[in-house]
DNA sequence: GCGACAG
DNA sequence: ATCTTGTCGC
């Protein structure tokens, strides 16, 4: 796949700040999502270790079947502290190098972190989407911004997440009475759509194939890593 | 100033 | 993300 760079890693986080005001114009709010999808890709990193080297895992599913067709791991120490709201530079750069790799580029990125569901319109699925140019969803386990009402304990079940006056997103329920998921749009998607295909994503389990696989990966496990 | 705060 | 036991439910 290619990477379309544009702009440094290594900044300050004021600079980096000012990067995300820049790109969030840049985000494409409409369903580009193809007719046929045949290929989901989830992107997931490890917890750092004592040395603070951590392990990104993408992870390319078929669809509808959700089988595994490629997994490509990165490995790194982030320069980028973990610092609230500013999650796509620590974790972008890793799964930017694993998707160059990419054998069999996906129609869809599902990413373990918000969307448009951020302070600035600009969370890890946007950032991701802006730089592949893949449509991209924002799929976080727990609340950055926003508000929402109650939303009813079966499977499907959603309410929407409010911020500044804006719809930001969407609590999701992807599973009967869990706690639900956070789902944005990241790029050339909407919100819609979003919560369709993070839906047709969840089977088991809460958090969805593509990004669960993903984590799976990243923490090194042998049944999906190869030697 | 205080509280909140993706991973 | 991690610290943390037993326990309830599918």
């Amino acid at each position: 796949m290619n990477i379309r760079h544009i702009h440094p890693w290594d900044v300050a986080a004021a600079e980096a700040i000012a990067i995300q005001r820049r790109l969030a114009s840049q985000v494409s709010h409409q369903n580009g999502i193809p007719p046929v999808v045949q290929r989901i890709a989830g992107a997931d990193l490890s917890a750092p270790d004592k040395e603070g080297y951590v392990q990104c895992a993408v992870v390319v599913l078929d669809f509808p079947s959700l089988q595994l067709v490629e997994i490509v791991t990165a490995r790194g120490k982030p320069s980028f502290p973990y610092v609230t709201g500013l999650l796509s530079f620590r974790e972008a750069p890793l799964v930017l190098e694993a998707l160059e790799r990419l054998a069999h580029p996906p129609d869809l990125l599902l990413a373990d972190g918000q969307g448009l569901a951020h302070p600035r319109r600009f969370g890890l699925a946007c950032h991701l989407g802006l730089l592949t140019g893949l449509p991209t969803i924002g799929c976080a386990k727990s609340l950055l911004v926003g508000v929402h009402g109650l939303l009813p304990l079966e499977k499907g079940a959603s309410a929407s997440l409010h911020h500044k006056g804006e719809v930001v997103g969407a609590a999701l329920r992807t599973r009967h009475n869990v706690r639900p998921l956070y789902v944005s749009i990241g790029h050339k998607v909407d919100l819609p759509s979003a919560m369709h295909w993070v839906l047709a994503c969840c089977t088991r389990y809460r958090v969805p194939e593509p990004t669960r696989l993903a984590h799976v990966a990243a923490a090194g496990k042998s049944k999906t890593t190869p030697p």
